[in-house]
DNA sequence: TTGTAGACTAATGTCGACG
DNA sequence: CCGTCGACATTAGTCTACA
């Protein structure tokens, strides 16, 4: 099953990371992203699994495309 | 909202493309990437968005990383 | 500012059937 | 081989509230 803990795992690792380099708040990431707070704060403790137009939302407040968001994904996955 | 329409429509595309350029059935492609028919058939008429881990799988069974699909999907969006 | 959680709605994904 | 659909289970996502 390819495991989605370890999927979980990196997509919260990897937003956490890019929201904190930036200094964003989980509130105003999810303001910029158009997302609930409840949201952000799930996906980051590994209680939820973005949607697809949920990571072209988070890509776009990152001011990344929604690839470039994976790839950093697929790359935390491969660690 | 940024249309979750153009966003359905451009997976379905991307998706029937690649499978039709591999000759993949429908049936092949769900068993390749260990999901049901139901899936693929409902992706590719534009009923449902997959998950990241549907993503993911889909992209595997394609051969490729799941960026280079969401790239795909993008340049389709930006069509 | 973040962690946590409950209750809720909406969407995803499966199975099985039929044409 | 594909389109379609209903019934069902699971998961995503919201809102609210409290430590």
């Amino acid at each position: 099953m390819e495991s989605d803990a370890q999927l979980l795992n990196a997509v919260a690792i990897v937003l956490r990371k890019l929201r904190e380099e930036r200094n964003f708040s989980q509130e105003y990431l999810a303001a910029e992203a158009d997302l609930s707070r409840s949201m952000i704060d799930k996906i980051e403790r590994r209680k939820r699994l973005p949607s697809l137009p949920v990571l072209i939302k988070i890509a776009g407040a990152f001011g990344m495309s929604a690839s470039e968001l994976v790839k950093r994904i697929e790359i935390d996955l491969n660690k």
